[in-house]
DNA sequence: TGTACATCAGTGAACGCGCGTTCACTGATGTAC
DNA sequence: TGTACATCAGTGAACGCGCGTTCACTGATGTAC
């Protein structure tokens, strides 16, 4: 019932896509050029404004496409290793799958873990993408904790405010996990993306050089800092 | 003996630093426009180029300044929090204090430990201001270690790789702390530099709405993380 | 199956804008004797 | 202290460029009868 019009219009919207992400990926978000995209394309630029209504728009639709990308990685891990591999093996799947997505693409990255686009604000069909990722990082916890490798204790004192908070993220997602632990799982994933982070805008440049070595150290450290500790 | 040219010229260079602060504070860096600082300075904009050689030689002071920045509010931090408060004292104060500039000066903070700015390529001028920074959390781990404050053990396998490099990171920087205490106080270091970033960038936006009080808890189990862990 | 009409993709010119950088110049500030 | 010259800040015009968006248009594709 696809016409060859909408076939031909799907195909298009998708390769203008790929030429934006290529752009992108040359000269940085902020540098995102219609015409540039339209000349690649071997069109006129008023010819792109039949796909998407603004180069806003188009910046939006690359940056749910990037969360939706990642999302998915993200889940293919938790697929691909299953809650009986234990907890601390499905988070350094998860954080690895994570970071080899970031850095296949490191301007889709860029584009949703970095400095925000300037004079761009995210309209709200990003927010539910955005989640899928964090989502799939506190279902292996809750999934952790259900099996017992997660250690549920080592209570601290906390601030009300921020008690408040991780109840009020607690009931968002339906998942059972209790304060300390939500708050172990928050720093261990702002580690892990700080890492990545790191990496990809250069700032372990002098340091490391073997990135992988070292990430996949690293990120051991952030499975053991939720985890149950092990009895030596 | 400095002429009354040369303090003009200084108070000039000042002003044209500033007004590209302020304008990448409303644009983003990659809007920085010379035409847009002289406009604002009543200047021609030819008249620039007796100060800075091009626009990027502007940028490049601009995130120079910015590592200053940073780096004497860290130094601030340890100077005003001695070896004599502990190490968990001293981290915190590293911590917040980092995190208090980052929150008043949020476009330089993106500037440095943001995604790169796209077409720019930061010369050799920024790598030592770069690391000042990091050197104060170094040497507080360090002062902690001679104390007693850090735990020195927990030693974890280690790939090859990342062993040559905290080790070349350790002669570089002259400090004696076991690999072990190195890796850990890197992965605190990066979670805490994540922790600002997810909150300047806006990815805690929908969860954390106290911030100060979510990034001090935090802040102080990445302390923990490195310290020896007190006898309950 | 064929025709009349509606839909829509793509064109090309135009609007008004801003950018970094160069260059020959004027006139003020500094320096050496 | 005064003069001659060198240095340097700032001017204004120009170069060549790219940008997002609008608009009236042509001609192909789809749809309803």
């Amino acid at each position: 019932m696809t016409t060859a019009r909408a076939r031909a219009r799907a195909e298009l919207t998708l390769e203008i896509k790929e030429s934006a992400r290529r752009q992108i990926a040359e000269e940085g978000a902020s540098a995102l050029s219609l015409r540039a995209v339209a000349r690649e394309l071997g069109m006129v630029s008023s010819a792109l404004y039949r796909y998407f209504p603004s180069r806003d728009a188009l910046l939006t639709a690359l940056i749910v496409d990037a969360f939706d990308a990642v999302g998915e990685v993200a889940e293919q891990a938790e697929r691909d290793t299953p809650a009986r591999r234990g907890f601390v093996a499905r988070w350094v799947a998860l954080g690895s799958a994570v970071r080899g997505w970031a850095v296949a693409r490191p301007h889709d990255y860029a584009l949703i873990y970095g400095s925000p686009v300037p004079g761009y604000a995210a309209p709200a069909d990003t927010v539910d993408p955005a989640a899928r990722v964090s989502l799939v990082a506190l279902r292996v916890v809750a999934d952790g904790l259900a099996a017992g490798d997660v250690d549920p204790g080592g209570e601290r004192p906390m601030p009300r405010a921020t008690h408040c908070e991780l109840t009020r993220l607690r009931d968002g997602v339906g998942l059972p996990i209790p304060d300390e632990v939500l708050a172990r799982t928050l720093l261990a994933w702002s580690a892990v993306l700080g890492g990545i982070s790191y990496e990809l805008f250069g700032h372990l440049h002098e340091i490391v050089a073997d990135h992988e070595a070292y990430f996949g150290h690293q990120l051991q450290r952030t499975a053991l800092l939720v985890a149950r500790p092990t009895p030596p």
